[in-house]
RNA sequence: GCGCCUCUAGCUCAAUGGCAGAGCAACGGACUCUUAAUCCGCAGGUUCAGGGUUCGAAUCCCUGGGGGCGCACCA
């Protein structure tokens, strides 16, 4: 029978007792009567005289424990690095100058049986640290502060965005039909129903149904799922903001784009002049626009356009390595090329604009150039950070673009999209003027932390699951 | 999916064909102002798993497993 409290107390977190009381001086005494809690991750014990080192989610604070004034202090020398404890004192300070809890009572909130890793080199194997995040947390300051950033992040865009009008909504992460994005998705089955499901590659198309619906100023940032590699830049399941707003086109979208990152920075981390992997990276608006074929030219050094001949873009194609499939028509091509020779080579940030029609079946025709559409990616640090357009408005439109991608999909390109009935019924009743814009939460996360791999923004990455032993 | 690298005590790491080791943690002891406390003592291993080569394998080879990086795919 455990005799462990089912309840605990706590009067102040270690962040709040340094700022009370780190002005007081070397060897001061206090009459105040605090009341903490967390986990004992350091003890030195002198015979009558122990120290120990409680942290709480707030940082470290001190417990300063003499024989005499502590209560069960031989117990108290024998707890075990790691062990959750609550304890009540008065408030002092050391000789030394350390602030520190002079304990009087003390109780034992829960036993590690476990030992915890080296107090000083902590834990290097990553894969323990993503399997066993619950200790890399105590132990590794990095992992906690990347996610109190990512916390921050999400709780600031939420801020920024409502302070701007548009409603937070959840939309269905089940899809019948999966769309919205080219991607493959993860396949399910619900028993009574009898049909299999897909989770959602993407949140934009019932976003878009509800700006038909008349939220004309709606987001929603939740999880996405995509069947796809994993690599330091991917994780199956991710985190998207998808935002959409009526009226507005894909200018509109950078400028908020460009605010809405450099306002979360500016809050977050402080500043939006960051350093990226050693790198200065600044994020201050206005970022640079310039169009796919534009930075292929400065890039790659060869001149591409849709007018050109498509024999001709898949010579070009092939002079850069790039594996090219018969079905691709030129739009494809030249996005190829730019992912294969520019796109890794731009640190930005910079919108790369004006995306072929071919491969954007969801964005409206550009208004003065045929072929191309009113899209953008927001390159950051050499990827993706996000994708946005002017929508596509038009019922008939859409159908031809859903029609296409379905020819695709039938000549074997799994990632093609399918024909959407209801989507469409919804464009018929009239989507207005709409400028779409996605974010990856978790790219976002990466910049801000300086984090180079994927995982360290994810507390629980996809992994292998361990073999029973 | 392919290629390269990697896996040794709870943690961080040595030992590169010749007795599996250290620091921290644990365990026993000393110590009333420590800061990764210090000092003395004592334990700790299926070297990821299985097979092979060898007088002898943590080390070399093969198969499998986990992880990392790169490529492919993608945001």
């Amino acid at each position: 029978m455990s005799d462990l409290p089912y309840r605990f107390e706590p009067t102040a977190t270690a962040a709040e007792l340094h700022e009370r009381f780190d002005s007081l001086d070397a060897g001061a005494e206090t009459d105040d009567t605090v009341t903490i809690a967390g986990r004992l991750l350091l003890r030195r014990v002198q015979g009558k005289l122990a120290f120990g080192q409680l942290q709480d989610s707030t940082g470290r604070i001190q417990l300063f424990c003499p024989a005499q004034v502590t209560e069960r202090f031989e117990e108290f020398g024998n707890l075990d690095l790691g062990d959750w404890i609550g304890a009540t004192g008065e408030m002092m300070k050391t000789r030394k100058g350390e602030l520190s809890v002079r304990v009087r009572e003390w109780v034992l909130l829960a036993k590690a049986r476990r030992q915890f890793p080296d107090k000083w080199h902590g834990l290097s194997d990553v894969d323990t640290r993503y399997r066993q995040r619950y200790v890399d947390l105590w132990v590794t300051d990095e992992a906690r502060r990347a996610f109190q950033i990512r916390s921050q992040v999400v709780s600031s865009m939420r801020r920024r965005l409502e302070a701007q009008g548009f409603v937070e909504v959840e939309t269905p992460l089940l899809h019948a039909i999966p769309g919205g994005a080219l991607a493959r998705p993860f396949i399910t089955h619900h028993n009574t129903l009898d049909i299999d499901l897909y989770l959602r590659i993407a949140i934009e198309l019932h976003l878009k149904r509800l700006v038909v619906g008349g939220l004309e100023r709606v987001f929603e940032i939740g999880r996405v799922f995509r069947n796809e590699g994993i690599d330091p830049r991917h994780n199956p399941e991710f985190t998207m903001l998808e935002l959409y707003q009526a009226y507005a086109d894909y200018e509109d979208m950078m400028r908020l784009t460009e605010e809405l990152v450099a306002g979360i920075a500016e809050e977050v981390v402080g500043t939006t002049r960051l350093t990226y992997g050693g790198q200065a990276l600044d994020l201050t608006p206005p970022w640079r626009r310039a169009t796919m074929n534009e930075l292929i030219a400065e890039h790659a050094g060869v001149e591409v356009d849709l007018e050109m001949d498509v024999d001709a873009l898949r010579k070009i194609a092939s002079g850069f390595d790039v594996p090219v499939d018969d079905d691709w028509g030129p739009g494809k091509l030249i996005l190829e090329i730019y992912e294969k020779t520019t796109e890794s080579e731009l640190w930005g940030p910079v919108f790369v604009t004006d995306y072929p029609q071919e491969v954007s079946p969801l964005a409206r025709a550009h208004r003065s150039k045929p072929g191309y559409v009113e899209r953008f990616e927001p390159i950051v640090a050499g990827r993706e950070l996000g994708n946005a357009f002017t929508e596509l408005t038009d019922p008939d439109e859409q159908r031809a673009r859903f029609e296409e991608q379905a020819r695709l999909k039938a000549a074997g390109d799994e990632e093609a999209m399918i024909v959407d009935e209801d989507y469409l019924r919804a464009l018929e009743y009239g989507l207005p003027p709409t400028g779409g814009l996605g974010i990856g939460i978790d790219r976002l996360v990466m910049l801000l932390s300086d984090a180079q791999n994927i995982r360290d923004v994810i507390l629980f990455p996809t992994l292998r699951p361990e073999q029973e032993r």
